[in-house]
RNA sequence: GCCGCCUUCGUCUAGUGGCUAGGACGUCGCCCUCUCACGGCGGAAACACGGGUCCGAUUCCCGUAGGCGGUACCA
């Protein structure tokens, strides 16, 4: 069996979004289940779109969401002589030609097929050109592309792993421009001469590469190269179903890192875009996800990037781990939030104190600032009259207050737990013949100073006996005024 | 225009020549409950359309429509 050699190859145009990480991902994963090399490739043939960073931001994005580098990256753009040299070949053997022709002239070919209501390719002006015309115009220094000479006719197919057997008839493939006048390698060219060169046995790549395949194919037998598979995976289409792009405003795979996403929930969401395991689990590690992933389970039809279901997701994924790990959630929580030089914003202590009552209402990492705030924010101010529940009064809510302070000051600082508190309050409302709402809504609501938080008793710990009583009085003072 | 690919609930998807077409997100209702969240239970919600083939098609074939992609000296 051959080894199984990928690559995933961007072309530094931009920041990494969800749709290259994905397939990137789907590369990885293909590696890493056959024991074979992932490789980075950039693809920076064009000099004019190329932007400075995205490298960089590639390289950050698939560090961080867990996708090992095994060779590379490696830049088109330093290999040119490479390229230039196999094109040398192609015309000596008469399988490409140089083509003279000016954009303008090229435009109005395209337009007159237009109107004719032909495929819109190359009319191979020069294709038929004399050695010593050719070489006239060389001499004279006018400018060149280097063509793929296509032939006019028969089929070129191709036994795709996804999309099974794919045909398109040679009439209606262009003569690929291969070399530019600027001496750089066209995509389908560089593409073509690395896969090989790098020995690739499997090209991933997104399905909006499909309809150009049978010009790379139709190069690897003008070289007389054997064909990797190809395995082309459906897009992902943004929420309007087209195509992700920076135009669409597709996020930069790391903005959801900046936004509290965690990579594991991220990735898990993206492998099941186009991808299913057949079973209906639908949480996966990453080590789940190299067992399970297979190139024969992935389907055709493009996936809409769903926003609501990677929330979902984070939030199962956040309350997992405070339950399971709560110090690497606190961990992440401390990374989240510290500064760029390093200053922390909470401590972990700070933050597993925190936690069990916030990791429940949390979607991303970034809501624990709004979680912590009624608790390290002093300044908080609120309406008294959130102190009176629905149905009761101010004068019940006075009652239930005064009581719980007495209650409180009478606890022992060590005894300043959730569960002694609980039962020391369900005493309490019994005697004095409140019910739970009248006495714990207004005692919630002192401390947390909001309608809707976490329980009584989770905040009560949280805030010690102290802070506790200092809220209870404070709120008693507020309805006491209005 | 031309070429290619695709088509199951709003979204991600499972599935079979004969099923009450399954799950998940979201949504709605109920329960839990000091509120919110979590959790539990339940509901509404889909086989694009038209022809075939067949005893029988969501499933196979052909069309149509729609969507997406490509159609650059961009990748």
């Amino acid at each position: 069996m051959k080894t199984i050699r990928v690559r995933f190859a961007p072309s530094p145009t931009g920041m990494l979004h969800i749709g290259g990480l994905r397939t990137a991902l789907f590369n990885w994963l293909w590696a890493r289940k056959n024991g074979g090399q992932f490789i980075l490739r950039i693809e920076d043939t064009d000099r004019e779109r190329t932007v400075k960073g995205a490298v960089e931001n590639i390289i950050e994005a698939l560090e961080w969401y867990g996708l090992s580098i095994d060779e590379g990256p490696i830049f088109q753009s330093e290999r040119k002589a490479l390229y230039t040299q196999y094109v040398d070949r192609l015309l000596g053997q008469g399988s490409a030609y140089r083509c003279f022709c000016t954009a303008e002239r090229l435009a109005e070919v395209r337009k007159i097929h237009e109107v004719n209501n032909k495929a819109t390719k190359y009319d191979g002006l020069c294709r038929s050109l004399s050695e010593e015309e050719v070489q006239k115009k060389v001499n004279a220094g006018e400018p060149y592309v280097v063509r793929l000479k296509v032939p006019h006719d028969g089929v070129t197919s191709f036994d795709d792993h996804i999309y099974g057997k794919v045909s398109v008839e040679n009439s209606n493939v262009d003569d690929q421009v291969l070399l530019k006048s600027d001496g750089f390698p066209t995509y389908h060219l560089a593409n073509v001469v690395d896969d090989h060169e790098m020995k690739i046995s499997h090209v991933i790549r997104a399905e909006e590469w499909l309809p150009s395949t049978p010009k790379h194919i139709l190069l690897y037998k003008a070289f007389g190269w054997d064909l990797p598979d190809f395995a082309h995976i459906p897009m992902v289409l943004g929420p309007d179903k087209a195509k992700l792009s920076k135009r669409h405003g597709a996020k930069p795979a790391l903005e959801y890192r900046d936004a509290g996403y965690l990579a594991e929930a991220v990735i898990n969401f993206i492998a099941l875009l186009g991808w299913n395991p057949k079973t209906e689990q639908e949480f996966f590690s990453l080590n789940e996800l190299i067992r399970e992933f297979d190139l024969k389970k992935i389907n055709k039809a493009s996936a809409v990037f769903n926003i609501e279901k990677l929330n979902w997701m984070n939030s199962r994924y956040i309350n997992q781990e405070s339950s399971g790990s709560a110090e690497k959630l606190a961990d992440r929580i401390n990374t989240f939030f510290a500064g760029a030089d390093g200053s922390e914003k909470y401590s972990k202590k700070e933050i597993m104190k925190i936690l069990p009552a916030a990791a429940s209402r949390m979607t991303t990492l970034a809501d624990f600032e709004e979680e912590a705030r009624y608790i390290t924010d002093m300044s908080i101010r609120y309406d008294p009259s959130l102190l009176i529940p629905k149905k009761g009064d101010k004068g019940e809510s006075m009652r239930a207050l005064e009581s719980a302070q007495a209650l409180l000051e009478s606890v022992a600082e060590q005894e300043f737990t959730q569960k002694h508190l609980e039962g020391a309050f369900t005493g309490l409302i019994a005697q004095e013949h409140f019910t739970n709402n009248t006495m714990l809504w207004p005692v919630r609501v002192a401390l947390t100073k909001r309608a809707q938080s976490p329980g009584v008793f989770e905040y009560l710990e949280i805030l010690g006996k102290e802070e506790s009583i200092r809220r209870v009085k404070s709120a008693l003072q507020s309805l006491q005024k209005k």
